[in-house]
DNA sequence: CCACGGCCTGATTC
DNA sequence: AGAATCAGGCCGT
């Protein structure tokens, strides 16, 4: 099945850029977990080749493209944040890169595990907790596991997920899962509201900082100018913009949102990507 | 308001 | 080789 497309995509950075966590590649194609699917997909010259199980191909497409955010008007979005020249750069390496539009519940735990961690071990934290506590799901006989339901993981509790790898994170997501299965807040929910509401929401969330909301916000609740400030990104912004270079680390998203504008959440995941990719180089 | 150290764990670095 | 350090932070003091 076919999802035609015709504009900017860069698939592999959109699924390598360390916003999902559950992207495997093999050879061309990408194997992933989505919508309680297993589904596997590349990329042609004339859109998004895919097939998935157990839900029909029909009822995919469409949510791949949501997922995939394709109704994302990537040049005006480049127009709006290239007025700045390490940005440009950033757009000139990547184009095509794309945010994604995930489930909120599944990036709230993800990214509730990624601190002080890596994209490898918060992978493997993240299929543990699936393997351990979701439905497997088989697609060209291989076999994954859904991500478990906020009533699995609060069930599961604190001693299971430590045991799983999670570390000092397990009570965080044991804590939260049980706050989100009793329906506060509605995740969902927050995609309407405004971004100061949702965060503050967020805020209240035990193992949920800053930086982890608004990953969630940026890859899963459509606020695009949420501003995430990880080690990477305070790299970048202290080398690169003499403004920031001794801001206290609160005070950077601020600026940032400022100086990006409403698509501040695009020119961070570019800024990331490239400074991500530069390696620890100067600090 | 800001600075600082501890926290699970495993890979990488010194 | 064995000990620090670091890894997409958060929380309490």
């Amino acid at each position: 099945m076919l999802v035609p497309f015709d504009r900017p995509l860069n698939l592999p950075d959109t699924l390598e850029c360390g916003q999902a966590f559950r992207w495997q590649r093999r050879g061309e194609w990408y194997f992933g977990v989505v919508y309680n699917n297993l589904v596997k997909l590349r990329q042609t010259p004339g859109g998004i080749e895919f097939s998935c199980a157990p839900d029909g191909e029909a009822t995919l497409g469409p949510r791949l493209r949501d997922y995939l955010r394709l109704d994302d008007d990537l040049e005006a979005i480049y127009r709006a944040i290239c007025e700045d020249e390490r940005v440009r750069d950033a757009v000139a390496m990547y184009r095509g890169m794309r945010l994604l539009r995930q489930d909120p519940w599944e990036c709230l735990i993800s990214f509730i595990c990624s601190a002080n961690s890596n994209v490898p071990r918060i992978s493997a934290n993240v299929e543990a907790m699936s393997t351990a506590f979701g439905q497997p799901v088989t697609l060209d006989g291989e076999t994954r596991s859904t991500f478990p339901t906020p009533e699995a993981l609060a069930d599961a509790g604190e001693m299971k997920l430590r045991a799983l790898g999670l570390g000092f994170r397990a009570s965080y997501v044991a804590a939260t899962a049980r706050a989100i299965a009793d329906g506060r807040p509605d995740l969902f929910a927050l995609r309407e509201a405004p971004y100061e509401e949702a965060l503050a929401a967020l805020l209240a969330l035990p193992g949920v900082g800053d930086k982890v909301a608004n990953c969630v916000l940026l890859f899963s609740l459509d606020k695009l100018e949420a501003f995430p400030v990880d080690v990477w990104i305070e790299r970048a912004l202290r080398e690169w913009y003499l403004d920031c270079q001794k801001l206290p680390r609160a005070r950077m998203r601020p600026w940032a949102q400022a100086h990006f504008g409403p698509y501040a959440g695009y020119a961070n995941q570019y800024l990331f990507h490239r400074r991500r990719l530069q390696g620890r180089a100067k600090l």
